[in-house]
DNA sequence: AGCACGATTAACT
DNA sequence: GTTAATCGTGCTC
């Protein structure tokens, strides 16, 4: 049986847990099979003072998962047809998490097919909303705990990415925010 | 009540 | 390289 990531392993700040969760193994269960796999691709979100975070407005409705305890799923919807991944970090009362940017799917490939019909096999998990799309993930999954089987959705122990296959750079896609918060290195990719 | 914009993607020229 | 799609969120009036 796949060991599933304790809620323990949250329990760290956000920049060392977007580094780490890269190489665990992202589980989707869909009618009792397994779609999902390692991820390739992270960013990390991390308090009010992140201006590129959604939580620089304090705390509101769409933002309360993201002050709850570590381990939870934020999943939000943006440019009115995408859901985004994200995996909040610890401590609680503090608002971080991280963006599952990428996986590399490697179970359940037949129902990723069919939810990215028409892409090549390169293009089925490799961003963001792909990856939602491609794992059937939607707003009904905002909140679930991620160290549990309760919510068909959980990170399982992988191959953990080492320093040496570890690339760092700049988030992507967040706009004209002020520096620091634009360049500052918080996104995180395995080499292929 | 109204408005600008978004942690993106795919289909264009 | 450029741009439409499409709607929830949070801010301003």
């Amino acid at each position: 049986m796949p060991e599933i990531l304790p809620s323990s392993f949250f329990d760290r700040d956000v920049l060392t847990l977007a580094r780490q969760l890269l190489g665990m193994r992202l589980v989707r269960l869909v009618d009792g099979r397994r779609v999902g796999g390692p991820i390739v691709e992270t960013e990390a979100y991390r308090g009010q003072e992140d201006l590129a975070c959604h939580a620089r407005h304090g705390r509101t409705r769409r933002t309360a998962v993201m002050y709850g305890p570590g381990g939870r799923a934020y999943v939000y919807f943006t440019y009115g047809m995408h859901w985004m991944l994200n995996c909040v970090a610890s401590p609680e009362g503090f608002p971080a998490a991280v963006l599952l940017r990428a996986i590399q799917p490697t179970e359940g490939l037949e129902l990723i097919a069919q939810q990215r019909a028409g892409r090549s096999v390169q293009e089925w998990c490799n961003g963001p909303a792909k990856l939602t799309q491609a794992l059937a993930i939607d707003g009904g999954f905002n909140g679930v705990d991620l160290s549990t089987r309760d919510g068909n959705l959980w990170i399982e122990w992988g191959e953990a990415a080492t320093e040496e296959n570890l690339v760092v750079g700049p988030r992507v896609g967040i706009g004209g925010v002020p520096e620091p918060w634009l360049s500052i290195p918080w996104r995180f990719r395995t080499r292929l």
